[in-house]
DNA sequence: GCAATAAATGATATAATGTATCATTCTGGC
DNA sequence: GCCAGAATGATACATTATATCATTTATTGC
C-alpha cells in the first residue's frame, strides 16, 4: 500500500538514477531499494525502520551496516535528507524538479501525524535569522532548519473532533 | 580548571536552588553535581560525558540512569536545555536573570569551538518563520531553534592565522 | 573475453546511547 | 520513630551507530 502511485515512484527513481549518473555515481539495486522505501513513506524513517522495510520486501537480508552506508551515500547525492532532531531520513522533495540546493531548506515536522513538509526558506526568514546571529557576531552556516508544528490536516481534524 | 570563577558558579547554583524551591522541587546533591558540570563546560555535553565528569570528581559512582533522570529534571526546571540536533545539554544562560521562557530561544552552535550562544529570538525572525510556515498551512509550536555557524572568536582566529 | 583494480556489499563484533523495571535509600510531615 | 512519597541505585536490555575484514560485483585496460 504505497502512499504514492507506482508511476510516480518509477519516475522519481528514474530521475534519481540520472542524478547519480551525472555525479559519476551509481544507483545500485540496494540503494534504489532504500530510496524507494523512503519515497513511499509519508513520514521520516529511522535507519532501522528502513532496514525492516527492506527486509520485509526481499528475500536476501540486508545488514544494518549497509543501510547506514547507503543512507550516507544518498544524502551525499542530495536524494535524501537527514533530520538531525530525530535522527531520521526523508527523501528529498526536489528530485524531479531542477531545484538547486544552494538555498536554505526548512523541514516542517507535524507533531500530530509525523509528516514532513520540505519548503524553501523565504528571503525574510533567512535574512532575519542571519541578522539575529550577526548581533552576537555569529556567521551562520546552517542550510537546514527543522521546525515542529501542526499541519493543516491535523489542525482541522483536531477542531472538527476526531 | 573551571571556565568560570568559583564565585560565579556558586551564585549560579544558589540561584538554581532558589528557582527549584519556588517550584516545590529540590536541588539535591546529585542534581547540583550534574548542573555544576554543565555550568563549568564551555560546550554542550552528552549525557555520558556528564556521567564521566561526575564520576571523575566523586568517589561514589553514579549510574547512567540517574544522569538521564536528572537531566530530565533539570530541563523541566528550565535550568538546562537539551539540544536536539546533537543530543547534548547546556545549562541555561538565564538562571540568574529574571528571564521568562515564554519567548522563543535560539542556540547558535559554533562549528569551530563547539561553544554555544543562547539568544532570544528577534521579533522579525519569529514572525518570518511563522509566516513561512503559514504559507503551507503549518502552525508552529517550536520554541527553540538550533543554528550552526562560526562564532566571532573563531572567525578572527581563522582569518588572522591561528 | 579476461585479469587487475576499484566500488559496493556482506558479515560479525562491538561501541555508544537510551529506557524499563524493581529495589533501596533518603526526606519531610505527623 | 513511623509513614508516604521522592530520589537514587542497580540491573537488564533495547536501540542506534560504527569499526573491521571478507566477499561479491562492476569497470578498466589489454
Amino acid at each position: 500500500m504505497p502512499n504514492i502511485k507506482q508511476s510516480k515512484l518509477d519516475s522519481l527513481l528514474r530521475a534519481a538514477e540520472v542524478s547519480c549518473a551525472e555525479n559519476g555515481a551509481r544507483l545500485t539495486q540496494r540503494r534504489r531499494q532504500v530510496l524507494s522505501e523512503l519515497m513511499q513513506s509519508s513520514s521520516p524513517l529511522s535507519a532501522y525502520e528502513v532496514l525492516d522495510l527492506c527486509n520485509r520486501s526481499t528475500t536476501s537480508a540486508m545488514p544494518a551496516m549497509s543501510v547506514y552506508r547507503i543512507l550516507d551515500f544518498l544524502e551525499q547525492q542530495l536524494l535524501v535528507h537527514r533530520l538531525s532532531t530525530s535522527n531520521k531520513y526523508v527523501s528529498c522533495a526536489h528530485i524531479t524538479c531542477d531545484h538547486k540546493h544552494f538555498q536554505t531548506t526548512h523541514f516542517l515536522l507535524c507533531e500530530g501525524c509525523s509528516s514532513v513538509e520540505e519548503v524553501d526558506a523565504t528571503e525574510e526568514a533567512s535574512e532575519a535569522l542571519e541578522q539575529m546571529a550577526k548581533t552576537v557576531g555569529f556567521k551562520l552556516t546552517t542550510r537546514q532548519f527543522e521546525l515542529s508544528g501542526i499541519c493543516t490536516t491535523c489542525q482541522n481534524s483536531a477542531s472538527g473532533g476526531v
